[in-house]
DNA sequence: GTTGAGCGTT
């Protein structure tokens, strides 16, 4: 039976009513949601005069002598400080403009092992609604594995949360940017990445989902499901304004991001990134699996996979034909071996024996989703394989940048894909495109932390 | 049945 017990933060506090759970019990989530970076419960001793702890197991407060009384229990803290009376917010609201700001996926890193979603929900709701929360666990054994993930639904929310930090269940918790978000604002085009696809998401679920943002001109799905689409918008600045958002969509969180996200991995000059080779093979035939309604023909998109682009300047395309000039592959930075080289220029000039990529043939259907996997950056040259994964004629050249290609090889580097843009703008040649590597050189740029060290519980947890 | 820096099978 549930009733409600008296909490102050410190003696003379007004008292706040938490809720016990069936069992008698009060969660610690419960605790710490109202009373954030609480850990535990003590109450005077009417005897003695002097304070009790309440016991504490599992995540649960029990009540002393199985009832928890009339009493008024005040809040324990870690180290008699960090209480936060609930007049007086802690967190400095950092109020900005940024009202009109989106709201991303969080991580929270180390929650203990126990720690369910149910208690993450319990605990961040405090913060504000939430639209997800998830504990990533073992799919065999249903094992945390200690980290999660939490969407709020205002902006303000994530900020009051990120801007503290979080014990919940007994365990010191950081909530932060993902990784998978680095990067984000960059390569202003038309395209953006969508990933953490899932299968169910049809073109059409995509199309419907973004028009509310603005025209949508085209939605592409690899055909084998690759767990990512990309989207185009008629206004670049649209395109560009989703760039590293997440959104739900079908309930699943896709990350939105540049449609050759790499680009900025390397600088210096340097076109790093993903290489693309990739004219605007955006032409759009019947029968793919693209939807294409109210498509404008005008649209090239060239230069996809094309990354780091000079300047800011959107002119894709035009700027790019059949440009191979060494100085813009970014050679020097990524090794490349000549056999990617003679592959990337054998595509370019239509020849080299790629018959499959519809290249040859197709006047201007671009090839979509060529591939070519070198080995090792830079390292064993000639290997270079080739997995068009869409050959059919007419396929619409969606020429995919170098989004990921495979999480398999090693630092590959891929081609975009190629195609004859629709304005004529030949092929551009980028290289790079190492998507699963790489990752050791971001440093999260958040919000000032609290280093990276989780307190070990206060004993008796976990 | 253990563990404690990290980055999301679906």
């Amino acid at each position: 039976m549930i009733h409600y017990i008296k909490v102050v933060a410190e003696d003379g506090d007004e008292p706040l009513e938490l809720p016990t759970e069936e069992d008698g019990t009060i969660l610690l989530t419960t605790l710490s949601a109202q009373f954030p970076g609480s850990c535990g419960l003590k109450y005077r001793n009417p005897d003695s005069g002097t304070m009790r702890g309440i016991r504490l197991s599992d995540g649960r407060l029990y009540p002393p002598d199985n009832d928890w009384g009339k009493q008024v229990f005040v809040s324990v803290f870690p180290k008699a400080e960090g209480k936060s009376t609930p007049a007086s917010d802690p967190v400095p609201k950092p109020v900005k403009s940024s009202s009109r700001q989106k709201c991303s996926d969080l991580i929270v890193l180390g929650l203990p092992w126990k720690s369910t979603e149910d208690d993450l929900r319990n605990y961040f709701s405090q913060f504000g609604d939430l639209l997800m929360v998830q504990v990533k666990k073992d799919p065999k054994t249903g094992q945390s594995k200690g980290f999660g993930f939490v969407r709020f639904a205002e902006y303000e929310s994530q900020m009051k949360c990120m801007a503290q930090r979080h014990m919940i269940d007994g365990r010191w918790c950081d909530v932060r940017i993902p990784n998978s978000k680095e990067g984000a604002q960059q390569m202003m085009n038309r395209k953006v990445f969508v990933g953490r696809c899932t299968e169910d998401m049809t073109a059409e679920d995509l199309r419907a989902y973004f028009t509310k943002f603005g025209e949508v001109v085209d939605v592409f799905i690899p055909k084998p499901f690759r767990a990512f689409a990309f989207v185009s918008f008629a206004d670049p600045d649209i395109a560009q304004s989703l760039c590293g958002e997440d959104h739900i969509i079908k309930g699943a969180s896709v990350h939105i991001s540049g449609a050759a996200p790499k680009s900025n991995e390397k600088q210096g000059g340097g076109y790093g990134g993903g290489m693309g080779v990739g004219g605007g093979g955006d032409r759009r035939l019947a029968g793919s699996n693209h939807s294409h309604l109210g498509y404008s023909p005008n649209y090239s998109q060239g230069s996809w996979g094309h990354v780091a682009r000079p300047g800011s300047s959107s002119n894709p395309g035009s700027s790019y034909g059949n440009n191979l000039g060494l100085g813009n592959l970014g050679l020097g930075a990524l090794q490349l071996n000549h056999a990617m080289l003679a592959a990337a220029q054998a595509v370019l000039s239509g020849q080299g024996g790629w018959g499959p990529l519809g290249l040859t043939n197709q006047g201007g259907a671009g090839m979509q989703q060529g591939v070519v996997q070198g080995g090792q950056a830079g390292g064993q040259g000639g290997q270079a394989v080739i997995q068009p994964s869409m050959t059919g004629p007419g396929g619409s050249g969606a020429s995919n940048g170098d989004q990921p290609v495979s999480n398999t090889t090693p630092a590959p580097a891929t081609f975009g894909s190629v195609g004859n843009g629709t304005s004529g703008a030949g092929g551009f040649l980028g290289w790079g495109g190492t998507q699963a590597s790489d990752t050791t050189t971001h440093s999260p740029s958040q919000m000032a932390g609290w280093g990276s060290t989780h307190s070990k519980a206060p004993t008796g947890w976990n």
